[in-house]
DNA sequence: GCAAATTAATGATTTATTCAAG
DNA sequence: CTTGAATAAATCATTAATTTGC
């Protein structure tokens, strides 16, 4: 049975291959629709939900920095003030600058790596197209109940301008019918927020 | 329209007033139900989303605490070695130990104030009671639309034991029929099955 | 070989910090 | 300057590796 208690999600071999080359192609924050579509796919290996998905991606780029960092400080060995742990933000992992051909999810799923908005972030100073965006940001938190239930939810928002008006139960804005598991043009369509697309590399900043 | 373009919540007086006091009364981490409840409550009085409420909890409790431990860092007065921030994490606020009167929500709600456990947590070693419980622990994803435009969502995992299939998508499975919000599982990222996807979405393969 | 006991990894939570609108 | 929004760091807790004694 699948066990009544496994109180916590372990990720199968091929999943964690999955993540790991996407992580690799890029993808670091994947919004909503990203995580839907990669718990969809990955589901087809084992068990998963997208919570995991999300935390997944957390620790796994918290982690990665966090290895990157103590190689520098052992590097350069200067014990004596090393800042507020702050200064060291950003240093782990600049996003990749445009994801290789590593990538070869773009085929399956529809969209591109996203070069994480870790540090370029929407400067809301652009109007933006239109519509077309559907989502940025997240916000995630997860709570456990007593033995081995849990449970993650999302609640719509019951959109402000539209008090309600029905929900459209699958909130995902499906354009095109497609096969397998694909999806649809989230992000899209080049708008600044995920610059994967048009400008990959400019920003590299820091 | 109400504004193209507000790209934050503003909450009115009012809201202000009552999500205060519900702090006092000891809330600290609404879980998902009380944040809806709440979010209901509080749209009574101008424009609000869940995650709005999620927010304000974390940042007031946040910044109640910073008060105090600035506060407590003048008073001692020791410049030299103030420890590593990390020292003083319990500092701010004790949740109140139960929650006085002030709370006259449980009225119109149905929640109690939930001493947050942000000490005391379940190192399982008690048995506890049983089922009863609701749910403890939320996961939301917020996304922004271009404009105006928000959503935010909640996922009802599709709880592991009960495999439904089914799930066409819009397996709306509405628990409580709360008046101006409900939930409903969208998505059942954790089946294997993934229903919608199969029809919905497209290959944009391009 | 195999479990119990330890340790190492890593999934899941919480807290601190940063960014930016108003 | 206040504070809503978002992200990253730190922490907790459980599972998987592994070691160890038999």
């Amino acid at each position: 049975m699948p066990s009544s208690s496994s109180s916590r999600w372990s990720p199968t071999p091929e999943q964690v291959r999955i993540l790991e080359e996407m992580y690799r192609g890029g993808i670091r924050n994947p919004n909503p629709s990203q995580i839907q579509q990669i718990t969809a796919h990955l589901s087809l290996y084992g068990k998963i939900e997208g919570k995991n998905v999300f935390y997944w991606f957390q620790n796994h780029k918290a982690r990665d920095r966090q290895k990157l960092r103590k190689k520098l400080i052992i590097r350069h060995q200067q014990p004596q003030n090393h800042p507020h742990h702050h200064l060291l933000h950003y240093l782990g992992s600049p996003p990749p600058p445009v994801l290789p051909q590593l990538f070869h999810y773009n085929n399956s799923f529809g969209f591109l790596p996203q070069i994480s908005n870790d540090t370029a972030k929407w400067r809301g100073d652009d109007h933006l197209p239109d519509q077309t965006r559907e989502m940025d940001k997240y916000y995630a938190t997860v709570m456990r109940t007593n033995g081995s239930d849990r449970r993650m939810m999302m609640m719509l928002d019951v959109s402000p301008t539209s008090t309600t008006t029905t929900l459209p139960c699958c909130n995902i804005v499906h354009n095109k019918p497609l096969k397998t598991l694909e999806l649809f043009p989230i992000t899209a369509t080049g708008l600044k927020d995920d610059k994967c697309t048009t400008s990959l590399l400019d920003s590299t900043s820091n």
